[in-house]
DNA sequence: CAAGCACTTTACGTTAACGTCAACCTCGTC
DNA sequence: GACGAGGTTGACGTTAACGTAAAGTGCTTG
């Protein structure tokens, strides 16, 4: 509801060079429509590792980034572990031994292969709804005509 | 591992009419993967009702393509009280009043508006795993090149 | 008839992902 | 200097979705 600083797109706002932004806490939180007790969370589970201004958390764009991409994977069922998994690896690659390597590929295609499956399921589901949807419809004509 | 009778395509062992095929709560169990603890789960919150055989639970065709929509919806991240929403209220739909018909279309509205956001969100992973998959490739390469 | 298997109910345990206090700093400002 | 709006660290509570163990029922097979 409070959409202050759009997520994804430029603020327009103040033509800041974004790439230098900071953001505390609670701007985050309300970016992402998440409380602060989330995002604490999340570094507590090694998702987040934000500077510090004394005591404060001060988060950088990486930072914002990679809590994006952290929701992202929520909403497609990921749990936190494995969102970790990935972007711990992706962070460490440039100089990840090969091992590390094939095992990241390997999650990268596990994690491929569970979202074609969700397209298929999503495409099955869409069907079914607009099936439902139809029948209800129909039933909400029938009743119109009666009575 | 055990895949016995398959839960979509036709046994094609035992040429049976399918809609009067019966079902212990086992065999559901192994076809779609899931322990019996989970079916009976499910029955008691409302999203199966299978018939009674002295004790035991017997599932019948329309069970069984319920419990597959349900664990569908579970893929795409529904909780079992938005599953039961829609299936209860389809079911209660031929003789279900107007409002509540609203409401269905409602909730369905909303699911669809769901699974679009889905989509999106897949097709970003995509290119984001893509992405971090390419670059580890490189970095193997690289890897074979040196030492 | 004993053993084994598949089913049943009851009930307590577990995990993930936060929510919800409480109690405390630290600013700017009225 | 009181105060309100943010931030901080504990620490305990909660919910969903099952897991797991105990104790009993019923068939059929050696």
């Amino acid at each position: 509801m409070t959409q202050s600083t759009s997520p994804d797109t430029p603020s327009g706002q103040d033509a800041l060079p974004r790439q230098h932004r900071q953001y505390t806490i609670g701007e985050l939180a309300r970016m992402f429509e998440v409380t602060p007790r989330t995002i604490r969370f999340y570094e507590q589970e090694g998702l987040l590792a934000p500077h510090r201004e004394g005591q404060k958390r001060i988060y950088h764009e990486k930072d914002r980034v990679r809590l994006k991409l952290t929701l992202r994977g929520k909403r497609l069922g990921f749990s936190l572990g494995e969102i970790r998994e990935v972007v711990t690896m992706y962070d460490a690659m440039p100089d990840g031994n090969a091992r590390q390597l094939r095992r990241l590929l390997e999650i990268l295609a596990d994690k491929r292969a569970n979202l074609e499956r969700q397209l298929e399921d999503i495409r099955l589901m869409r069907m079914e709804l607009d099936d439902v949807d139809h029948r209800a419809r129909e039933v909400l004509r029938g009743l119109g005509h009666e009575a």
